[in-house]
DNA sequence: TAACTCACTTGCATTATGCAAGCATAGATT
DNA sequence: AATCTATGCTTGCATAATGCAAGTGAGTTA
């Protein structure tokens, strides 16, 4: 016994810290990028989020996928007019992390360089909480209008 | 010319988002670990990451350490009662990530199974502002005084 | 029915991470 | 002064994650 036993409620986590649990739900560099194509882009099918502009392998895409389904983070629904194909939505576990999505947001626009115009993000930092709700109005009503386009670059 | 070139502004990056280029910058198991030691456990030394709780493995953590300083989230100073020390400290740029952190927290406490006693986390959920501002304080004035210790687990 | 689209899977090369050990410098102990 | 210990790393090597190209099978369209 040189190992100090790690308590059951860990379940192989590293640590019971909501930070930490946080990163081991979506702490790579692809995960939250799904979220965002579904929770501002609008995006479903996987042909979508493969051609989103970062690149993603399909193996990757299709093992992330899994993943924030495990995670009750996303699920899916068949597509009623073609058979083939499948839409990702997220759950309201997932839609939740829409604060999260906007700090994100806010502070790169903020600290780096990046494609998003200074007006919107300006309204958006002085705007915080109706954004997350206009974003979560959206999702709940399945509103098909993105809240956001991709920004060109 | 198969691909499309890429704008010059890109730097190498996938994309101009502002999603994207966060995490870029810290989207990994580590490097938000990192950050939450400083900001709210007041962990200043590469010992006290090391043993932070999660078990980081000495490579990366010196590796993340420099990429988070090449990103200027972090800066070094020397220890001045012990020169083997080196103090590790947020820039501002790395403070201001204390409202993507507080939501980090806000999520995972209300979704998923933490340590985070409930009673702390109503009250940070009802004050989101005053919260950070607290945590920013401590960091302008130095205070040795962690905002949250260790959730015990 | 042939071609095509979509959502994957597979194989293989490259990269990142985990783990143990080592090393240099500063400080403490004798 | 010599030795021992603490700290902040680096190195080597095994394993896991990711990237890339190609392939597969079911469903749709011509």
């Amino acid at each position: 016994m040189v190992k100090k036993g790690k308590p059951e409620c860990r379940n192989g986590s590293r640590s019971g810290c909501p930070v930490n649990v946080s990163l081991e739900r979506f702490g790579d560099r692809w995960s939250l990028l799904l979220i965002r194509d579904m929770m501002v882009r609008g995006y479903k099918t996987f042909k979508e989020f493969e051609e989103s502009g970062e690149g993603i392998a399909t193996n990757i895409l299709a093992n992330r996928l899994t993943r924030l389904q495990a995670a009750g983070i996303v699920r899916t629904e068949p597509d009623p007019e073609d058979g083939r194909r499948v839409h990702y939505r997220l759950t309201e576990k997932g839609i939740e992390l829409a604060p999260v999505m906007l700090e994100l947001l806010l502070w790169a626009a903020r600290w780096e360089e990046t494609a998003a115009p200074c007006e919107v993000m300006q309204y958006m930092e002085a705007n915080r909480g109706a954004v997350v709700e206009e974003v979560k109005r959206r999702w709940r009503e399945r509103d098909p209008v993105p809240f956001l386009p991709p920004f060109k670059d």
